[in-house]
DNA sequence: CCGGGCTGGTAATTCGTATAACTCGTCCCC
DNA sequence: GGGGACGAGTTATACGAATTACCAGCCCGG
């Protein structure tokens, strides 16, 4: 019969007592031991007493001995709020959990002192590796602190190059929605970005890189009437849609840096009577889970591969192979929906 | 000078022996114990030794001797991965920092298991507590082993009793959502569910009683045609509002139980041309941020307070006051968009 | 009849910190 | 000048588990 109630918990010495062996004794007949024998019968009693008195091992006295705690740290800005990142924290915990870790984790807010007092504390439970997360890709400086430990940088990319990083292939991505529309044959393909073409953000810029790079291959000339910067917000998405598609020379399909700004696109479209797939194509970029698929016609679109990453980035952590500054990028797949068709009338011959 | 590669940490014999004083003129002048007296020079010392060593006290040796960890465990079945939910996160998470205590979370993703493992680790950790954070409010039943530390429900309702427990007040949202309809002169106010209104959902059961009561305080008899179950998804939404506008007796008014059947409700009312809130008003339910300040025009809408309610489940741990088995209820706030506007003829006379 | 090997265990130590109990001076006051 | 009070520290121990070194019987062979 085990003791619900009991607070403080059981040792070993309890458990030594009441089967009449020595704590030594009860801790190699536990831990299975190799080369120790015991008699079937001590064995027998010991485990018959333990499970009796509900005995749990104590992870901090073992802690203390072995010197390395059975927990990995887990430091992101925001990224238990991020609706689409979720992801990054589950790949993140089951990988650690097949290691048989468990995950201690934080959300900073952006707020740098919790940032610090947190770390330390992670440090102070002598963690097995942390993790340092950020809610969106872009380049960014890790506190010194994680020099004492082993540290991965995830969805984002270590300015010092200490550090392994993780970080999705933006402009493979946007190589690949744009070759989506031209194989489907389109020629006039614009793209509402999530920002400055030439800014900091890395998926700005790496998705747009991937655009160009697809219109030279086809040996198409880029129109940079056809770029607009966006916002990443469905007003950037409305707006320029709007634009784009009453203006002299409308395109047949859009690329939209992301979901969002894909969905104030299909508002726009809706509002100017322009069906999707039928009058113009639409390729988003994030498959964000409460939003593509639900959309009408369901959004082709990108995904970024959290859970992947959040799962690698612990691996990295355990290997521990020091590859320093190295970073890995993860490629995005294509979720093809409904969204995407011929033009109405090619432009181009064929 | 501080040393970052020492893996393996400085202790405090370290410091004392760099220091030339005790191991125990270390502990008790860092940790400025009460009712000690060392002399200033000493001090000042052993806090240069220290900051020049690097040293960091370890989290095991102190949880070892004290007994209880500075740390709370979090449970959850796909808290980290619903979209909306982060927030319940977030919020505990906070209010344990404020206290000095970490959270160790787990997503358990439903696998009992994995739930049963996590939640043994954590009490070898010796954790302070654990919430036990379900995805979507009901009446679950809880492991048996959480009767060996304080434990708080969030989010759901203990089955057995035993537990205290922290869920939105449902019955009072859908009253309220009703009510601000009924105060902008609507009379016909149909409402779709997210499912059987005499179910085991309570959200479903709750907001349909809120809605009934509102109704007959408003002198109203609830007519039943006006009442559809739904499914929680957009598709339930778009189907049931179609339904109901092209019905014999079309509403004024549709209460929808969350925001993602308003969103369905959105795409009927646009195809059938009827604008929001100008020909039929909406109200939804959740708040989801992705969503509902994104439709045009803005939903308006009832907040689940996750933010709170994982402080104040963070809270109850901390207070542990054996307040057995009481369920604590959110009231949900009602959030103005513009999705709500007087009916085009008032169907009543005032 | 004695040594060696095997069986079945135990004693003692280690990890790093906190703290109760103690020691050794020195000063002060009667 | 003797004793109490205090100042400034130190010594020793406990927390719970893991592990190394050891030990007591017993059997067997030469």
């Amino acid at each position: 019969m085990t003791r619900p109630g009991s607070r403080s918990g059981t040792t070993m010495n309890d458990v030594a007592a009441a089967a009449g062996v020595s704590q030594a004794t009860v801790s190699l007949v536990l831990n299975d031991a190799a080369g120790t024998r015991f008699s079937d019968e001590t064995r027998r009693k010991v485990h018959a007493v333990a499970l009796d008195l509900g005995y749990r091992t104590n992870a901090h006295a073992k802690v203390l001995r072995d010197g390395v705690a059975g927990m990995i740290g887990f430091v992101g800005d925001f990224v238990a709020t991020a609706p689409f990142a979720g992801k990054i924290i589950e790949g993140a915990q089951a990988r650690a959990w097949e290691a048989g870790l468990l995950l201690l984790t934080v959300n900073t807010g952006g707020d740098k002192a919790l940032e610090a007092a947190s770390l330390e504390t992670m440090l102070s439970y002598k963690v097995a590796g942390v993790v340092y997360a950020a809610m969106y890709h872009r380049v960014l400086d890790v506190p010194d602190v994680l020099a004492e430990v082993p540290a991965v940088v995830l969805n984002s990319r270590d300015r010092s190059g200490r550090f392994p990083s993780i970080a999705p292939q933006e402009e493979l991505g946007g190589y690949a929605a744009t070759k989506r529309l031209l194989d489907a044959g389109h020629r006039r393909i614009a793209m509402v970005n999530i920002g400055d073409p030439d800014g900091e953000l890395p998926a700005a810029v790496g998705r747009h890189a991937g655009y160009v790079r697809a219109l030279e291959e086809a040996g198409l000339n880029p129109d940079s009437g056809l770029h607009r910067a966006g916002d990443g917000h469905e007003s950037g998405g409305f707006d320029n849609a709007l634009a784009l598609m009453t203006g002299p020379q409308p395109p047949t399909a859009i690329f939209c840096a992301n979901d969002r700004t894909a969905w104030g696109a299909y508002q726009a479209l809706a509002q100017l009577g322009l069906s999707i797939p039928h009058d113009v194509s639409l390729v988003g970029f994030d498959n964000q889970e409460t939003l593509a698929p639900h959309l009408r016609p369901g959004l082709t679109t990108l995904e970024l591969p959290f859970l992947e990453m959040g799962r690698r980035a612990v691996e990295l952590l355990l290997a521990g192979t020091d590859r320093n500054g190295r970073t890995e990028y993860f490629e995005c797949p294509l979720v093809e929906r409904h969204s995407v068709a011929a033009p109405l009338k090619s432009t181009s011959s064929y």
